[in-house]
DNA sequence: TCAAAAGTGTTGACATTACACCCATGT
DNA sequence: ACATGGGTGTAATGTCAACACTTTTGA
């Protein structure tokens, strides 16, 4: 199994969620071209963390390679959620400029399988990062190269539909959460805004959200109470889907 | 844009269902490897419909290319719903030596997208079709060559989340339908069982299921009244989700 | 006249919605 | 003492599940 040269023409990106300040949050790299001969920066924006797939690679190691290069962890949540292969999605001129000068073996048609990955961005700073890699928030996106706002909102939809059916909110949040976070969480993804009290109400009946014996620190008001999800438990329990909302 | 090579290692594969005498079929073909000198048959299974993508063309025009050769029409539901991208996918004995007979070129490591296709199975008729063709209950599956026993399973799996937030259901039936035939493609597909009341009282509030001025003939019974679904209609009146159970 | 599937309503249990006040903390 | 978000219960409404008998046709 040969793991140096790439496929020229598949390639995976990944399209990493984190949730933050009550917002939802994508990570991105920063993408700057200069001339060859000015040095002058021909132009500047922002892509998903992607890379081609290698020869003899499994596509989803090829993503889980990606995601722990940009965040250093690899036991995150990780899905393909599509296979973007329109040969027209390289079209802007920015991005044949980039791809002949950092990619001139590759042809203009390349097939991207999309993974979806959701991380505690309390784990991943953006200081942290890789120093061209920080998070904007879904709903104030930078100019995006490639096809990748696209990517991003097919990548939204994924979640929206998918969180509705499997725990996957809890990847997004801190291993220790209020009802507050958690439900703020929904109402950003989701779009919509829930009664607090018939919230709780629901949280109630799920047996594997477990409240601790700790509350809140350092807040200015009434201090929440702790809550921790167990996988175990809703292992155990689990029903047909797991939905939040009907 | 050229159309005559192919990308050697990425392919689509269409999983193309039908709905026949109370039970879901797939359509699939016969593979049958002779051998070159004795001309003695290697090996007989079946496999999905795929081919290889062309340089130069888009993977879902592949898709349709492939369900046109197959089915003769183009104009059917068709959807991606996974790509297969496992190193060892082609692993079988028999896989490879179909592969080293007919597409020397072609490497072991073939991507595929897997495509999930719904046709009116009274217009597909085995006998109409490319001799090699022909349809199998999903839970009577033949030997299936490559991995395209987990690739019928995964199109099944996302059929059931898709049926249930979507109006595909119609793609598998005559344009005119009664509702026990509407009632037993589901109960077919999910698995489960349901109450002819409950499920005709829930029909009655979807104003996009239209009963005609016509019954069944020549059946030794009392004929069933006769149901069209409007598209029109759903896409005027369609709520968040389609969901004929909860 | 028989067999086979079509068609039809009601009730009790359960789930969902809507809604307003007091509590604990830091500043 | 005040601002901030945390925490709580009930009543009205809507939805779901369970259930049995009559009808129409062809054989």
């Amino acid at each position: 199994m040969l793991m140096t040269s790439l496929i020229s023409n598949l390639s995976v990106d990944c399209i990493i969620f984190g949730f933050d300040s009550g917002k939802l949050h994508v990570l991105l790299t920063k993408r700057e071209l200069e001339d060859e001969v000015s040095g002058q920066i021909l132009f500047t924006d922002y892509t998903v963390q992607g890379h081609h797939v290698l020869e003899g690679e499994n596509i989803d190691d090829a993503a889980r390679r990606v995601l722990k290069e940009k965040t250093g962890f690899d036991n995150i949540y990780l899905e393909q959620f599509h296979t973007f292969g329109n040969t027209d999605r390289i079209h802007q001129e920015r991005d044949k400029l980039w791809i002949a000068r950092k990619y001139p073996m590759v042809t203009n048609h390349v097939v991207s399988v999309g993974y979806c990955s959701l991380v505690d961005s309390t784990k991943v700073k953006p200081d942290t990062q890789h120093q061209f890699t920080s998070w904007f928030a879904v709903d104030e996106l930078p100019l995006l190269g490639f096809d990748h706002g696209i990517m991003i909102e097919k990548a939204l939809e994924f979640l929206r539909v998918k969180i509705q059916r499997e725990p996957l909110v809890f990847e997004l949040l801190p291993e220790k959460f209020t009802l507050s976070q958690l439900q703020n969480l929904y109402e950003c993804i989701l779009g919509v805004s829930l009664d607090r009290r018939n919230f709780r109400k629901k949280i109630g009946q799920m047996k594997f959200i477990i409240a601790l014996n700790e509350k809140q620190k350092g807040v200015a008001h009434k201090p929440a109470q702790v809550y921790i999800f167990s996988r175990d438990v809703y292992d155990r329990t689990k029903k047909e889907k797991f939905d939040i909302l009907t």
